[in-house]
Order: structure tokens, then C-alpha cells, then sequence
DNA sequence: ACATGAATCCTAGCATCGCTAGACAAGCAA
DNA sequence: TTGCTTGTCTAGCGATGCTAGGATTCATGT
């Protein structure tokens, strides 16, 4: 059995390996510098063991995805955590994912850009995916307001948040405001 | 000169032909349908002629765009002229943007999601983009509040819709509860 | 120790992509 | 009619995601 499990203990590293190369890779030189060929090159191996890990690209990115949501909700957690007060908690959270998205567009785009192939918002959505919400709600349920119901508050103020994360990536908004703005929609979006 | 003019306007015309019939197969089939081979069949010529009008795919989706951007713009426009009071100006702006965007996804990623080689928030801004911006924000403008820049208000405002737009059409919100999410925003984030 | 069978991996190739070079034809000027 | 420019097409390049089928390795049973 010993030469089974150690077998099985090697594909799982190598499968860490896939994931992780390519999650350099894009952060690297993005996306589109992704390609089969090359990740098969820089983990050392042919490209059809990629096909042995995953059914193809899409999955691979969504394996960038999961390991990325759950990487959110651990620094949405402590951030908020570390703050004082449902207003001051709110805002630590804004700043955090923006910051998130801003150190890491590739896992970024992995998650909530590209087609990673995973279900949002459904009965089978992966729970690292589930959690990262949770994490935002915890915070933002806080500050939802009377007569309004948290996880639609949390909805409507993190796709705020993904609007700001992807237009000032995507060059459309300068990034000099960016404090200012964060500023703003929690004013006006929380509920002291 | 006239044999010169004529072709100017067939030339003209073919262009037009090209740019609308990527967007008719982008909205039937989705933009990784639309390849260079698959438009140079359908305005019955051959690839070439693509580049001899276009640098490349990237400039035809730019083009998308920028009709897209027009026609959101006087959309915008329309319905906030039809509405009565800075409130329901601005709700009527949100509703109307939301749904360009749902009506029309194929233009919406050209214009927010592809790359279409276009600047943004720059000098060399196309006028399309601008005048898009600001027919947003003369509505806008009227509820940034006291000692808020309307620009940068209309850009966190902006940001939302957009986020919502997004994530809504990628699966990430139900869409039921659009109605609610678009008046809870507007509530907050616009000031009487 | 050795043969067997299964698991593992790689070479080679397919269809398709964006894009381009070079041949060919059509139409204008002399 | 003869050249030349302009326009268009055929054919092809390199690269993509993905897969079939052969080769090799390696644990296992005798």
C-alpha cells in the first residue's frame, strides 16, 4: 500500500506545481503567456500530463481561482478583524480586497474575469468561493442597514468593489483617487 | 474624381459591413466566435480584406465599442431627460445602463471587458468614450453632494454599475433581485 | 530472477487561430 | 494598345488547445 500512497502524494504535488507555475507565470507575463506548451515546459513535463491533472486550461485557472478565494478571505478576515468599530471594519475591508485584486490581477482575473469553469452563486459553487462571500458578509451585514437584507447588501457594495477593482485595472479610472473613492462609498454605502 | 469618390463610399461602406456583422455574430455566438475567418466569410470576402481596414481583431472589437459607446450614451440621455427629478434621473440612468448592458453583452465586453486597443481617462481618449462619461455625468453631477467631486462621484457610481453589470451577467448575482439591488444603490450613494 | 500486465509518460499530429507574403486580375492613365 | 497602380485572393507561417497511440517504466506473482 506504501507505494500506492507515495505515488498518490506525488501527484498531488505535482498537481500544487501545475497550479502554481501557472499562477507565476500569469502574474508574470499574464495570461495569454499561459499556454499549454509552456506550462508543460516549466514544470518539466510533456503537455498531456496536464490533461491527467485537469480537463484542460479553463480547469487549470480555476484551480487559480479557488486557491485565490481563499487567499481573499483570509485577508479580508484579518484585516477586519484588526479593526475597531462596524465603519472602521468596513472600510479596512474595501481597501483590502482592492488592495488584493491590485497585488494579484492575474488571480484576480481567475476568479471573477475569466472562465474558470466553476459555478457562482448555486447549490454546487466550491466552497472556497462560498467562504470569500461569507468573509465579506460578516463585515458588511453589520452595516446593511434596517429593512435591508445583508446578503443583498453585501451583493450590491462588493460588485462596487469589483467595479473599482476592474476599471482602475483596466486603466479606466486613474489610480491616484482611488483612497478617495474608497472613502466615498463607504460613507455613503454603510450604515453606521 | 467621382470614380475616386465612389469607391471612398463603397470602401466606407465595407467597413461599416464588417464592423456590424462582428457585432451581430458576437452577440449570436459570443466574441470567441467571431474569427477573422468566420467575418471575412460572412461579408463574402476573403481574410485580407479585414487587415486592410483593420490593424487586426482588436481594432474591429475597438470599433464595436466605440458604436456601442454612442449608442449607451444617447440611451443614457433619453431616458434622463424623460425623467422627473435628480432622484429618479439617477434611477432611471442606473436602469438604463444595467439594461443596455444585458440587452447588448457582446458590446458591453467590447467596450468594458475585451481589449479593443482604446485609451482610457487619457488625452487621447476617442470622443465616444468622453461623451459616454459625460452623459453620466450630467445626471450625475446633480447628486455628488456637497463638497464631492462630481467626477469622481459619477466614477464610484459608475464602478457600481459596472460591477453589478458584470457579475450579474457572469453568473456571480441572480438577476431577480436587480430591481432591489439598482434602488438600494441609488438610495445611498445619491444625495437629495 | 524473471516474465507479465498495468500504469505512466512522451512523440507526433489535428484542427483552428491571427496574420502576412506574393501571385494574380481589374481598371485607370498615357 | 500598353504600362502601372490598385485591389483582391490563394496559400502558408507560427502558435494555440487538445488527443491518439506508441514506448517505457515499474510493481507484482511465480
Amino acid at each position: 500500500m506504501s507505494v500506492q500512497e507515495r505515488k498518490q502524494r506525488e501527484r498531488a504535488e505535482r498537481e500544487r506545481l501545475i497550479v502554481a507555475t501557472a499562477r507565476e507565470l500569469a502574474e508574470q507575463q499574464g495570461w495569454d503567456a499561459v499556454t499549454t506548451r509552456r506550462l508543460a515546459e516549466r514544470i518539466e513535463y510533456s503537455q498531456p500530463v496536464l490533461y491527467s491533472h485537469f480537463r484542460g486550461k479553463r480547469e487549470i485557472i480555476g484551480a487559480v481561482a479557488l486557491e485565490g478565494a481563499a487567499e481573499l478571505a483570509a485577508a479580508v478576515r484579518a484585516a477586519t478583524s484588526a479593526a475597531d468599530g462596524p465603519r472602521e471594519r468596513v472600510a479596512a475591508l474595501a481597501r483590502t480586497y482592492l488592495d488584493f485584486a491590485a497585488r494579484n490581477p492575474a488571480v484576480y482575473d481567475a476568479l471573477f474575469q475569466l472562465d474558470g469553469g466553476l459555478a457562482y452563486a448555486q447549490e454546487d459553487t466550491p466552497e472556497p468561493l462560498k467562504d470569500a462571500f461569507a468573509a465579506l458578509l460578516e463585515s458588511l451585514g453589520e452595516v446593511a442597514g434596517d429593512g435591508v437584507h445583508p446578503g443583498l447588501f453585501t451583493e450590491v457594495f462588493w460588485a462596487s468593489l469589483h467595479g473599482l477593482a476592474t476599471l482602475t485595472r483596466a486603466g479606466r479610472l486613474l489610480p491616484e483617487e482611488a483612497e478617495t473613492r474608497v472613502e466615498l462609498l463607504v460613507d455613503r454605502l454603510a450604515v453606521a
